[in-house]
DNA sequence: CTTGATTTGAGGCACGTGCCTCAAATATGC
DNA sequence: GCATATTTGAGGCACGTGCCTCAAATCAAG
């Protein structure tokens, strides 16, 4: 029940120094990492931290310091109704750590263009951020920007967008081929035993989180469900136009289509084309995340099933993460895990 | 982008003094609601803390006031795994916590038992506690001892067990019936269109969660599926020669079994012996809560999909719940709602 | 206008930590 | 043993808020 102390005050600067037998200033010293003390002297104000299990209070630091965290969440220009949603979480996050003496600001760049935004990044100051939230796909040159980031001392992290672990441990974001493979499962469960064709539509499949989204589709579809067979991706580039006309054209071509994985984080205009295309009720649709356009064709029945994170998670989980990176604290992972949910009608 | 002032320093109490034009010692008359001022003056205090978007920093106030948030939770006495894990996930809420000035406890207690309970209940003192987290099935001497409590100056939330909105707004868990109406949506689309009867198992039906539950169940199975038919509720009393008994008969009695949904929150022994009694391999089976033994039932392909609310958000979410209380700060709405969570095998 | 009550101000100490200075104690090299 | 360098201690101020005292200012009633 307890493992230490529990309901008594937690010991203080000044129990270390009367335990270790030193002042308080050396104890500040050894806290703090400053040089000028003899290793045997470290050593006893170690052993006097473990012993009491002392844990140093940080609001009481930070307010010592007058610290503030200045984190940038820097999120891509383009986008749509997800990206909206993601900005007012991250809004009402920042608002929410105000106690915390955390704040963040938000901007938006051409993230696609890795030149415009490498320059971004290296026009960004210590003096003025101390972490910066990143959604982009990656390239050479974001690589090399972060390395110069964190040589300044911002910290940095891939923020929803995957970086493939060459920037940093962890990262804010769902598992995308976990995504993949749920969406797999559904489609697969959901259709049934009937024999057909699956439609898979993407914005772009350049970036790394589409692949990881199909490749998990077609592992999960290809070992469970051989009764079914995946069209190749139908890529939209973001336009209207295009959208409409790969998919009018696709669907008259392959009139056993039993299901369709819109795999994007932006559903809306393939969900409208396929509304206007008057799909059979029968088929099954899966999209990816929780916008008012997903959710309202969930609930009118032509959506199956939503794939989704909690864009208010994902927010404040980029917050906890820079703010432990500041620290240099742990985090708790059970809590920073960003899960693949699945919305039906009964529980959106 | 920036509401109010944002980078800069917050306002202090010093700032509000200089602006309503009154001696810092007023302000704290204002902030903390002393008498012996006049209306005039309070207003003028008001109008400095909008004017300057002014909010307490509580983490300071804390540490003048030396304050600690003792809080302590009630769990039942009898329980298998998914309390065992919520035991595991309020301890280390707690540790993560112990920085914020919360620190909390855990005791269990025989709240099936409304006259033990509400003794336990009226033995706590508020010199020890500040708030309590309660786990356990309503009752009028329930409801009794916790509108002592709340006279006491303890803040009480009802926890993962509803007690319908008696208590308090507030309630930390899912919504049963929505958890329940997942269960019956997946049952219907993963049977497929095949006539057969779904069998229901539960530790009690006389908690208000597995009534609730098995409404949420059957109203969505009466809806749309009008293949299946739902067995009446069998009951294990938490006894596994009962479970085992009774399981044997229904199953020997009905070769039409489809589906078997598992409501209560430990699923264990039930999954046991249904592992036991070979059931095919078509029969879907939909159990709560992540546990070892769901887990590896998923895995193993036995089980079909768990339905769950995650225990680490439960017992993070009280935590903060609580403390609000105290505080009588505002929560952030969207990051207390405990989700009704879908796992597959893929997702889990 | 005086009296007495009410309201306000000035100032201080506390909380736990960071960071600074200056002197004292101790260690090291010769 | 002495001179010098290194290590340590004592003490203080700061952060933003709570809470206290005591005196001064302002108000209402006679």
């Amino acid at each position: 029940m307890d493992d230490s102390s529990d309901d008594l005050l937690r010991p203080t600067t000044k129990d270390l120094a009367r335990v270790a037998g030193v002042s308080r200033a050396t104890v500040d010293r050894v806290l703090n990492n400053r040089e000028g003390v003899r290793q045997k002297t470290v050593d006893r104000v170690n052993a006097a931290i473990r012993d009491l299990g002392f844990v140093r209070n940080i609001a009481a630091a930070n307010l010592a310091k007058s610290r503030r965290y200045r984190f940038l969440f820097i999120l891509p220009r383009t986008g749509d109704l997800f990206l909206q949603e993601l900005s007012d979480r991250i809004e009402e996050g920042a608002a929410a750590f105000a106690n915390d003496a955390v704040s963040a600001e938000l901007q938006r760049v051409d993230t696609n263009d890795p030149h415009i935004l490498s320059q971004y990044l290296t026009d960004l100051s210590a003096d003025r951020w101390d972490g910066v939230a990143i959604m982009a796909p990656q390239s050479p040159q974001l690589r090399d920007a972060v390395t110069r980031l964190l040589e300044r001392g911002i910290q940095v992290l891939p923020f929803v967008a995957n970086q493939e672990g060459t920037i940093s441990d962890d990262f804010v974001g769902i598992d995308n081929k976990t995504a993949g493979a749920t969406a797999g499962l559904l489609m697969g469960r959901f259709v049934g035993r009937s024999q057909g064709k699956i439609l898979v539509v993407a914005e772009t499949m350049n970036a790394q989180d589409s692949l990881e989204r199909r490749h998990g589709f077609d592992m999960t579809l290809h070992r469970k469900f051989p009764n079914l067979r995946v069209l190749p991706s139908l890529e939209t580039y973001g336009a209207d136009s295009r959208a409409e006309a790969v998919l009018t054209t696709t669907i008259a071509h392959h009139p056993d289509i039993l299901g369709v994985y819109i795999l994007s984080s932006e559903a809306r205009v393939p969900l409208r084309i396929l509304q206007q295309l008057n799909m059979p009720d029968h088929v099954v649709q899966i999209v990816h995340e929780r916008t008012a356009s997903t959710v309202s064709a969930l609930l009118d029945g032509s959506v199956d099933a939503i794939i989704t994170q909690d864009p208010g998670h994902l927010a404040r989980s980029a917050l906890r993460r820079l703010k432990a990176r500041c620290d240099g604290s742990e985090i708790l992972a059970s809590q920073e895990r960003i899960r693949t949910e699945i919305l039906l009608e009964t529980n959106v």
